[in-house]
DNA sequence: TAGTAATCGAGACGGTACGTCACGTCTTAAG
DNA sequence: CTTAAGACGTGACGTACCGTCTCGATTACTA
């Protein structure tokens, strides 16, 4: 856990925070985001529940915590010294991140409540645009090495390559292992024109 | 709505199930998925509690059969005479749902749900299905005036499009109006490589 | 069975009436008053619920209809040749009836019933002032014999009787056998009085 | 009432015992034992319902706790210089409860739901050995008197006297007034036999 | 033998209460 | 200042029966 215990700089969070952060994920990752009650945490972390309360104000902020805390899903910037690598790369980690556990129910938990939550709907944005901007080097070599044009839109690219493997795994509860990556990012790179 | 009120054919839900679907719907659409609720609905459609689980026996199998019946998610299938065209008239259609209303509140709070409801999950799955099938068509014909490879995959190809549409605007709190369909078109058809 | 199956006097009852108090009696003493419902004795004589709720309009009063047309409740009037050996056997059977299947659940389901259904109640009463004048002989005899004085109530000595061993059987869950009713009219006869 | 409201020793019920217990009896009093719901109480006591189940596990339980709170069946345990004068002075006493307000209802419903609630029945089991016990002394008195013979079951003779007064009074609905205590006493003691 | 009541089955419904779960809040006291 | 301990109000869950109602469909007596 990456909590800075420091205690001494600003209350960041209660004393036990690794303890019931492991527990949110634990409860997350063992039975789904309804498994996970702010009772059960505190009950499995050892925690009193009013503690919890005093920090985060609801299961989803929680969450949103622990998730930050467990660096789980901090962002890769392949260099493969082509595009087409960099985006294979990057697709398969965001298969990773979609399909295996415990990320698969953190993400899709954290996304699906921020649909109506308007702090957690903030937060996700400057996520994503924290994430493109440190993935823009891609976008950069690729533009140097000419295999991309100089006015491509890489958030545009980003928003079809995630997207299309979220809508695949997470809204049409389809299956996709890695090796689903290199395909995709073909059929996006080619341009779907072209006959055989 | 559009229930069979006929009675007399096969009984196929309770005698007021337009007023319960206006109220699930209704619910949904205000509060998300966390403000509908079987008590609200069944209170607001003026029907008794219990009738509504005579009839769903879950919040979701109800959600499933409030959308069904309304017909708002019906799939357009164009036919422009091109597949860009086609392509553009099925994002902006897209873009739509995502945008208006009660499409969008309904849209994602179903969709959000799905995350942590596999029977929800299970309906998406069959909905998306259904609609792709409905809209091959478009790809068939594409095929036929050969803009598009025999082989291409008309799953990635929606995927891609409508995954890109809902990274940006559900996940990445991003706007979009109908003219954006286009130019995500072209970056699609056209492949991310050469340059304008 | 012994309903009145005649049908063409007074309707006196649905065309499956025996079937319908087979049901009810057999779950009272399977079950207990709790597993008796009128849903389950519907379901159990085949018959339609509201069936059942058009000849009744309670469960206490199927019960009391079941119960009459059981003849479970006929009274004796036993006659030993003594008065002490009359009541013994009146003793043994209220015993009887109090502990034996089906009659101890149905009687005090009745009876306790009879507290807040004045109907009910009603209906106890002339049932036991009919039993108590049916068990006149019995005193009737003693008084001739020389055994019991002219002037003494028999409801008392009933009320004594009856009243004991219902008191220890059903208000204090005592235990009792036939055997306990020869002491029992000993200690009635005899008067507490008197040592040993 | 008589809830210790010290609050300070062990925690022995919710706050608002006694407004429970009030709203329990009241109810019970009121409409019997199937007007008395845990619902019910909850509201006229301004309590949750949740609150109600927090302490007891169901509505017997609570009527036994509010009963018990009460004191209204508290034992007396006379001392008149003879077995009759005491034994009179029970049967007024018995006779006073189950004609006199609120008890007589409380005692009825009470019983009567005994005998078809396990719960209830246990209690009433342990609260009339409880009275049998507390009642000893008279009979104790009563032997070293002279009165009753050593091995006289107390037990019978309660049962008898108790019971022939419930007969009369709950289940033959006859009347009854505490100048009727004492012939029946009489007639208890002097034995059946032997005329005026 | 047909007609016409009485009776029934089927199915849905509003309603009350059940007993449970987890929520989020509060107070009091201890560390 | 933080936490524990514990009670509480609140809303909703999903279930069980209640008792009622409206229809056809059967019966079965009766003319």
């Amino acid at each position: 856990m990456h909590t800075t215990t420091h205690r001494g700089g600003r209350a960041s969070g209660p004393r036990d925070a690794e303890a019931i952060f492991a527990a949110t994920l634990g409860l997350l990752a063992e039975g789904g985001y309804d498994a996970l009650t702010v009772e059960g945490a505190a009950a499995r972390s050892g925690v009193n529940k009013t503690t919890i309360y005093r920090w985060w104000r609801s299961k989803d902020e929680l969450i949103g915590a622990a998730l930050v805390d467990s660096r789980l899903l901090e962002p890769v910037v392949p260099d493969t010294g082509s595009l087409e690598g960099d985006l294979v790369a990057l697709a398969r980690h965001i298969i990773g991140l979609l399909t295996g556990e415990p990320t698969r129910d953190l993400v899709t938990a954290v996304l699906a409540a921020a649909g109506h939550r308007p702090e957690l709907a903030r937060h996700a944005k400057v996520f994503f645009a924290d994430r493109l901007s440190k993935e823009s080097p891609v976008f950069a070599r690729a533009v140097q090495r000419g295999e991309l044009a100089a006015d491509a839109d890489p958030a545009a690219l980003m928003d079809l390559l995630g997207g299309a493997i979220w809508f695949r795994l997470v809204i049409r509860s389809d299956t996709m292992t890695p090796d689903d990556a290199a395909p995709l990012v073909r059929t996006l790179l080619s341009g779907a024109a072209r006959s055989s």
